[in-house]
DNA sequence: ACCAGTAGGTACCAATTCGTAACCTTGGGA
DNA sequence: TCCCAAGGTTACGAATTGGTACCTACTGGT
């Protein structure tokens, strides 16, 4: 992720600027990952499998065509998405997830879950929190 | 990952707008990890151990204090990283991983271990590519 | 005839991001 | 006396981001 400073080449300017950098190699992929709501249309492929743009881009609700037409195809160029276009009047065009892309269904999974459990954890700890300022206030 | 339009709070935006969203758990986590310079920080603390700010700064090459300084907060905040601070003379400051944060483990490694591979397979196949391109030449 | 839907592309533009540089605090060394 | 170190904070600014609005091309419905 995430790259410094006037981000767009900025992805690769912190290793290049390092020249013998640790090249992390999550970097990559957490680039792809973590680009703006990325994660909202790969969860949305996996999840109600092939769709058509305007099909996803309801779904990814707030979504602009623009944003959603630049990470298809930077997705698309990662190969993680695959585009099937028909000429067809009006067009028909299909995303769906590559088998590359099907190899982060794992590690989504498991991020997923991670993430569930934090938020109930951190949701009962604001829960126990409140609860003692109140106790606090009422005594 | 990522959030719209401008940015800041942009990372909640999306979902905002959303309201009903699919709320994916990963975003949380995602929009974490994703954050410039994050993962090379993590990455370091995990294989160096604890460390203090300048120790952290001189290995995650190019980054600027400031930016250095933001993104330990905000793991901090996330409850990833802990913040041991030692008003000595001068002021001696120990960043380390808390328990939250090596729950990533897993999950780095695995990201980690899928980037390597898709990198080299990559390189194979620009390999593969360019020597069919001198195949053809040469014909 | 006119509007809507499909799948974008392009221009315009404000807002946000992140780097650079300067400054702060306290004590020790030259 | 002056400078340096550590660990930041703050101001200043340029560059990138991403939304809005508009345009294309073709067909079907009213």
């Amino acid at each position: 992720m995430t790259a410094p400073a006037s981000q767009a080449p900025a992805a690769s300017i912190p290793a290049a600027k390092a020249k013998e950098s640790v090249t992390c190699p999550m970097d990559f992929i957490l680039r792809m990952l973590m680009g703006p709501w990325t994660t909202y249309i790969l969860y949305n492929l996996r999840t109600h499998g092939p769709q058509r743009f305007g099909e996803l881009k309801r779904r990814v609700a707030g979504i602009s065509a623009k944003m959603l037409t630049e990470r298809l195809r930077t997705l698309e160029g990662a190969s993680l998405v695959k585009r099937d276009y028909e000429a067809t009047i009006p067009p028909k065009v299909t995303y769906s997830l590559t088998p590359r892309g099907h190899e982060l269904d794992d590690v989504m999974g498991r991020l997923a879950e991670i993430g569930t459990r934090w938020e109930s954890e951190d949701a009962t700890n604001r829960a126990l929190r409140a609860a003692a300022a109140e106790l606090k206030a009422a005594e």
